[in-house]
DNA sequence: CTGAAAGCGCTTACAG
DNA sequence: CTGAAAGCGCTTACAG
C-alpha cells in the first residue's frame, strides 16, 4: 500500500524502518543509532517533509509535558482593546525578532474587559501555544489561569500581581540613580527631578533611583511634579511652577522622569529665558529604541525591545527547568551622553 | 468509568447523550435538535469545557475543509528581518484589533532572506492556522507555496506578484486624485507633485492620480523628484532645486507625495522665504493612522490599521466562497482639511 | 537499538 | 434526530 505523501511513514518506508524510528530521529533522540538518524533527516528533507503539528501536540498530550522546547510564543495583551501603541508595540517587537530568530511563531492575543469570559483561560489550555508571555495588566486571577493550563509563563514589563512570577523588567531604579550619578560626576549638587505624578512603578522606581544616589552623595533630590503635556500647551500649571522652584533653589541640573518629555521641558525651559546646558543641564529618561525628542539628548534609555526579546530567553529557560524559583530579570539602562549636560564648576561646601 | 474532566465525553455524560452529539451541538450544527443544542451548551459553558483544538484540527483534517471560519489568521511578513516598523506596524495593528475583536488569534511570522528552507511552506502546510494574509514582498514562488497548502490567503498592501490575488490595498491613485481635487477646488491651476523618487508603487500611483485629476482639467501636473530626508539637513540638492522650479513656473500649490515629509518640506520652503499658505499651499499624502508632522497639514489620509482590519474581512470572505475570482478592495483615501492650503483668485485663461 | 501497538481528543460519514 | 465507529498523524512506553 502506498504511504500518504507527506507523511512519516511515507520516510519510514523510503528508509527501510519503522515510523516510531522516524519519529524519534526527526526529534533527536539518542535512542537512535546516528547514522539512522541522519540518513531519516536527510530523507525527511528530501521528500519536503513538513510535520503536523495538530498530531504532535495531541500525541504528546498523553505524556508529561516538562522540559519541552517553546516554539510558539504566546503573547497576551491585558488591556483596555486601543491600538497598540509606545511600549507595548516595542516589547512585541522584540519578542517578535527574538521568536523570528529561533524559527519559533508568535501567537498574539488581546485580553480586554470585554473578552468574552474564559477566552484566556482557553486559549491556555487549548494546546496552541508551548509558552506564555503575559503583557500589560496581567493580575492575580490571570495568572493562576495561565498556571493552571501548565504552560511555562513569564511577565514582561511590570508585574501587576501580588505573587512572585518569571518576570523581566526595566530597572527603573538603575535608570534614576545612572543619570544622577552622571551628573554628580560633571560637578552637579542641586539636581531635580520632574515627572507628572509619582503613580505608576515607573515613576516612583525612577524616582526613587534617584533619590538613593543623591543620599549616598549625602544630597537631597529636588521633586517636583507637574503635569508635562506632549506639547507646550498642554502643560499644566501647578501651584507653583516647578521651573521657578528650580530656579529659586539654585538647581543646575534636572532629570526628566517622564519618557517622550523632555523635549518639551527644554522648550519650555527656553521660553523661560533658561538654555539648555548653559543654565540648565537635562537629562531625559527614555524608554523603547524610539529616537528621542532631538537627536543630542543626554538621556539615559532602556530598550523595551530587549526586554521583549529577554523575555523569550526567559521563557525558555524556564520550559527547561520548570519548578525553580521565581527569576526576575532587571534589564540595565545605558547612557547616551549627548549635549544637554556640562560640567560645573564643583560648589564647596555643599555635600559636607 | 469516570471521563476525564475537560472532555466532550464529560459533558455528553452529564447530559445523557452521545460524545458525537455534543460535538455535533457544540460546532452549532444544525443537525441536532435545537432543544438538545441549547442543553448541551448550557452544561459545556457550566463545566467550564474547553476545546482541544490540535484534536479538532486533526479530525478535521479527514474530511475537506472549505468553507470553514477563520479563527486563527496567520500574518506572514517577507522582508529583510528589521524591527518592524511604520506601515507594517499599522498593518499588524489593524490586523490585530479585528481578529481580537472577533474573538480569533493572530499568529504572526516572519520570512526573511534567512529563514531556513521551507519555513513558510512548513507553516502554512502545519495545520497551525485557517487563513493567512501575506504582508511585505510576498511574490510569486510564496503565493505558489501558500495555495499548495489549501488555505484561504489574501495579500495586504501592494502585490508584489504577477498573479491575481485577493488584495487589499489603499487607493493610491485616488489620493492623488482626491489631493488635486481640493486644490483644484480652491482655485489653484498651477500645481506640483514632489517625491523622493517616482520608483515605488505607491510613488507611482499617486503621480498618476494627480496627473489624471491635472488632465481632465486640462492642466499639466508638474513633477518633481527630490530626495527629501526626514530633517532638514538630509535633503539632497538636486541638480535644481524643487524648490526653486515650483518658483520659477509660479505654481502656487504642492502636493508632497511622501508620507511623513510634508513638514521637512514645509521647513525647506520657510528657509528659502516662502510661507504655507500665503505663498504656497501644501496638500500632504499621509498613510497609516500617525498623526501628521504638525497638527494643522492639509492631508490626504489612508489608514493602513483599516486596511489590515479590512484584510480580515477579506479573508473570512475568501474562506466562506473559496473558488472566487480574484477580488481587490481598494481602501478609498480621507481629505483632512487643515491650515496649509488657500483657496486663491482664479487666475483666467489657464485652463482653457 | 528497533518494532508493533496504544491512544491523544476530536469530527464526520454512515447506519439506524 | 441520535449512536457506534473509524480514523486524523503523531509520540512514547513497552516489549523484543
Amino acid at each position: 500500500l502506498n504511504p500518504k505523501p507527506n507523511s512519516k511513514q511515507a520516510i519510514a518506508q523510503a528508509c527501510g524502518v519503522n515510523l516510531a524510528t522516524v519519529s524519534l530521529a526527526l526529534n533527536n533522540h539518542a535512542r537512535v543509532a546516528e547514522r539512522t538518524r541522519l540518513r531519516i533527516q536527510e530523507v525527511a528533507r528530501r521528500l519536503g517533509y513538513v510535520p503536523n503539528h495538530a498530531a504532535r501536540q495531541l500525541a504528546r498530550s498523553r505524556f508529561q509535558r516538562q522540559g519541552r522546547s517553546v516554539e510558539r510564543v504566546g503573547l497576551v495583551l491585558f488591556d483596555g482593546g486601543e491600538p497598540l501603541r509606545g511600549v507595548y508595540m516595542a516589547f512585541l517587537t522584540g519578542v517578535e525578532q527574538r521568536v523570528s530568530a529561533l524559527g519559533g511563531m508568535l501567537v498574539f492575543v488581546r485580553e480586554t474587559a470585554k473578552s468574552p469570559r474564559g477566552r484566556f483561560s482557553g486559549f491556555a489550555r487549548s494546546e496552541v501555544v508551548d509558552g506564555l508571555a503575559l503583557l500589560g495588566v496581567a493580575d492575580d486571577k490571570a495568572l493562576r489561569q495561565a498556571k493552571k493550563a501548565g504552560l511555562p509563563m513569564v511577565v514582561i514589563g511590570d508585574n501587576h500581581s501580588s505573587k512572585p512570577v518569571h518576570q523581566v523588567c526595566v530597572d527603573y531604579r538603575a535608570m534614576g540613580r545612572m543619570a544622577v550619578q552622571h551628573l554628580l560626576a560633571l560637578g552637579h549638587r542641586r539636581i531635580g527631578f520632574i515627572a507628572d505624578r509619582l503613580f505608576h512603578i515607573y515613576q516612583r522606581e525612577i524616582a526613587e533611583g534617584a533619590q538613593a544616589a543623591m543620599a549616598e552623595a549625602g544630597l537631597v533630590l529636588q521633586l517636583e511634579v507637574w503635569n508635562i503635556g506632549k506639547t507646550p500647551d498642554e502643560i499644566q500649571p501647578a501651584l507653583r511652577d516647578p521651573i521657578d522652584s528650580f530656579r529659586a533653589s539654585g538647581t543646575t541640573a534636572v532629570l526628566v522622569g517622564e519618557p517622550g518629555r523632555a523635549g518639551v521641558f527644554i522648550d519650555r525651559l527656553a521660553q523661560k529665558g533658561l538654555r539648555v546646558p548653559d543654565d540648565i543641564s537635562v537629562v531625559a529618561c527614555e524608554l523603547s529604541d524610539a529616537k528621542p525628542d532631538s537627536p543630542g539628548m543626554t538621556c539615559v534609555d532602556a530598550s523595551m525591545e530587549e526586554v521583549g526579546a529577554i523575555g523569550v530567553d526567559l521563557l525558555r529557560e524556564v520550559a527547561r527547568t520548570p519548578n525553580g524559583p521565581a527569576r526576575s530579570i532587571l534589564v540595565p539602562p545605558r547612557l547616551v551622553e549627548g549635549k544637554t549636560c556640562r560640567r560645573i564648576a564643583q560648589q564647596t561646601g555643599e555635600a559636607l
